[in-house]
DNA sequence: ACACGAACGCACTAACTGGTTACTTATTAG
DNA sequence: CTAATAAGTAACCAGTTAGTGCGTTCGTGT
């Protein structure tokens, strides 16, 4: 029993960038870019405020790490759905679901995207890995709106951008509204009962657009 | 030609209060609660910071009777459709336009409603306005769709609250997250013809959900 | 063993920021 | 006309906040 029981200080610098990463998602996510606080990243990380700015350069640029990070995530999961493989009205029906249990699962993203477009897109603007990450992701939904097509599954002339964006809308509003939309509707949208028959509906709500015959 | 030309100052306590209610909306749709500067509302409403504290009580209070109004707002307009007289079809597609319209020529409030949900819906929890000025609307949806499953241009069984949030949903999404959508899709999304496709297949969406017979 | 760069931490600061105090000026009831 | 009240202002304050200067400690190549 020597005095020295210290915590025996370990330097790793890959493992401090993370943990300053991972506190910063927190802490974005929960008060926005304009409400976080560099000061709360550093203390939440355990990690000196002054390594913040020797890895990252300062808050924005912390910041736009975050996303990179967060929609280098989500396309990462869907790369692991193998859509392409699937019958295509399978295949859309499973994009529903994940794109919904994504949300569910990863509430940050909702937020830091939420923020990101409040500062107009200002930070991802020019970020390479932004346009990398996504692009595959845009053209395998154009695949599987192309293969049902062309199995007569599919209706013709549907926007693969627009349907994107649509499967994407009707799980991310009723999330992330989901304070306001619960004092509107007067109703608990959390509650188990209540987002179960929301996949459902949505599901519906993009199969009966896709689908050729109803 | 005598010296004192300077503004005749008048005192209109209303007109203050409307000033600055103005001005906040701008500034809070801008920045985001966490962002807002209260310096800077005082400034762009040209009244002294203390008149805010004199006629709102503080920031958070302010940022309240902000969310109000934009509610209030959003719903009158909604009443003056009065889509209570129009067929079922004609009532709905009326709907998914004008909540598409009113987004399009309100960017602020989407940015406010953002904004509350990022603080979890605290500053409307308890207001009575909220939840007054909303009923009727929820209500008058529900009766549209009870008349058009009455009618048999409806299918029966869907869940007006689901499809409210729905139609809300493709529109606000879309313009929300314009900037980083712009990016992930590499596309102008707010482009004239961007925009007229848009309404389109939002209405496309709505009909092919609630329509019985395809 | 030792030198050197990278990791780390303390303490500080200049600029803010929400909120307030103390005071002046216009309006209006009687 | 005047006293009371409400509208309006400037200056200030105490607590933050992003960002830094500078010195210390650790790990590693030689």
């Amino acid at each position: 029993m020597s005095g020295r029981e210290q915590r025996v200080q370990v330097r790793d610098a890959e493992l401090t960038r993370k943990r300053i990463l991972a506190a910063a998602k927190v802490e974005f996510a929960k008060k926005g870019l304009g409400g976080a606080r560099v000061d709360e990243i550093a203390a939440r990380s355990k990690a000196n405020k002054r390594m913040i700015y020797h890895y990252f350069g300062g808050k924005e640029l912390l910041f736009t790490a975050v996303l990179e990070e967060a929609y280098t995530d989500i396309r990462m999961a869907e790369r692991e759905l193998a859509l392409d493989i699937l019958e295509p009205v399978d295949a859309i029906e499973r994009l529903v679901r994940f794109t919904w249990n994504y949300y569910l699962a990863n509430p940050e993203f909702l937020t830091l995207v939420n923020s990101e477009n409040l500062h107009k897109g200002r930070h991802l603007k020019s970020s390479k890995t932004i346009r990398a990450v996504n692009q595959p992701f845009v053209a395998m939904v154009k695949g599987i709106l192309d293969r049902g097509v062309a199995s007569g599954a599919f209706r013709k002339g549907i926007d693969p951008v627009q349907l994107n964006i649509t499967i994407a809308a009707i799980g991310y509003y009723y999330l992330t509204n989901r304070f306001t939309g619960a004092i509107i509707f007067d109703r608990d949208l959390m509650a188990r009962t209540m987002l179960a028959e929301r996949v459902v509906f949505n599901v519906e709500t993009i199969l009966r657009l896709v689908k050729a015959r109803p």
